[in-house]
DNA sequence: AAAAATTAGATTGCATACAATTTATTTACT
DNA sequence: AGTAAATAAATTGTATGCAATCTAATTTTT
């Protein structure tokens, strides 16, 4: 029988958090050179994401979709205006809220997206079952996290 | 049977790399509240695990461990320098190698740091098995990404 | 041994992230 | 209506994270 030991628990290969950070910041390095050639990065990536599956969004909704905060979306959306992919528009009903919107490029673009998916599908070592596994309990974690 | 939608790869509930981006920066945002008690940061947290693991390790091992580069690492380095958890020297063998040691004050954080691992796994709302599959999982993942 | 190639870290520049604060606007309350 | 509370973004400050480049030291080649 194993003793127990304190020690145990501080190993890097205990801890389920630093798996899920490090293959985090692995995938989205995966898409870099894809990216690149739509000259975005991947968080402006999954913005556009968020609007081309719903278009004229406030940024709230992205943040919480995204689970990004204004710090983080408010420059970056700036960029994606100068790069002329989104437009912003103050909301009638409620001049607080800033609706964002695609442009014409930034519409066009998603066309270009299309590729990008099944690429990084093919890096990830895992079958169609594993796959789906770890989406599941990815988004159990996720979902645990809300309710604290 | 569905037709096949290209839009449908493009949406952020069909991606694999969503989840694993947002899950492992929400994870390691769950520790902040636990690791400023400790005045440290999680990429710092993380450095000092590497140690407490195997103490006297270069950058280039540490890197590796944490899927780190230097440009992270040399600055994160001399913070953890400059509050007096670790020393610096160079390999004599070898000086272009430099070794990165604990220092007394470094060594006796990792009994504060013994509370934190049960804290976050209290709220990970995943069974022990579920845990372990994920676990399992995202070294599959990370592993997969080795061999590119 | 001298030149070329490689390697370990440091540096630079750009892009997140996020906590905390501020500002403008709207809603709730008396 | 008038003030207080709440809300949405923007701003500020600190800490990554990484590609690209640079520098010094070491190894390999010729």
């Amino acid at each position: 029988m194993k003793e127990f030991n304190p020690d145990d628990t501080l190993k890097l290969s205990n801890q389920l958090c630093f798996p899920l950070y490090a293959s985090g910041k692995e995938i989205t390095r995966k898409y870099k050179p894809f990216l690149d050639k739509l000259d975005i990065t991947y968080t402006q990536y999954i913005v556009l994401m968020v609007l081309w599956e719903k278009d004229h969004v406030s940024v709230k909704e992205i943040g919480e979709k995204l689970y990004l905060d204004s710090g983080t979306l408010t420059p970056l959306l700036n960029k994606l205006l100068k790069k002329g992919y989104i437009s912003k528009k103050a909301l009638p009903s409620d001049n607080r809220e800033l609706i964002i919107s695609l442009t014409n490029k930034g519409l066009e673009l998603k066309k270009e997206a299309y590729e990008i998916p099944p690429q990084i599908a093919k890096k990830v070592k895992l079958t169609q079952e594993e796959a789906k596994e770890l989406y599941r309990l990815l988004y159990k974690v996720l979902e645990g996290f809300k309710d604290e």
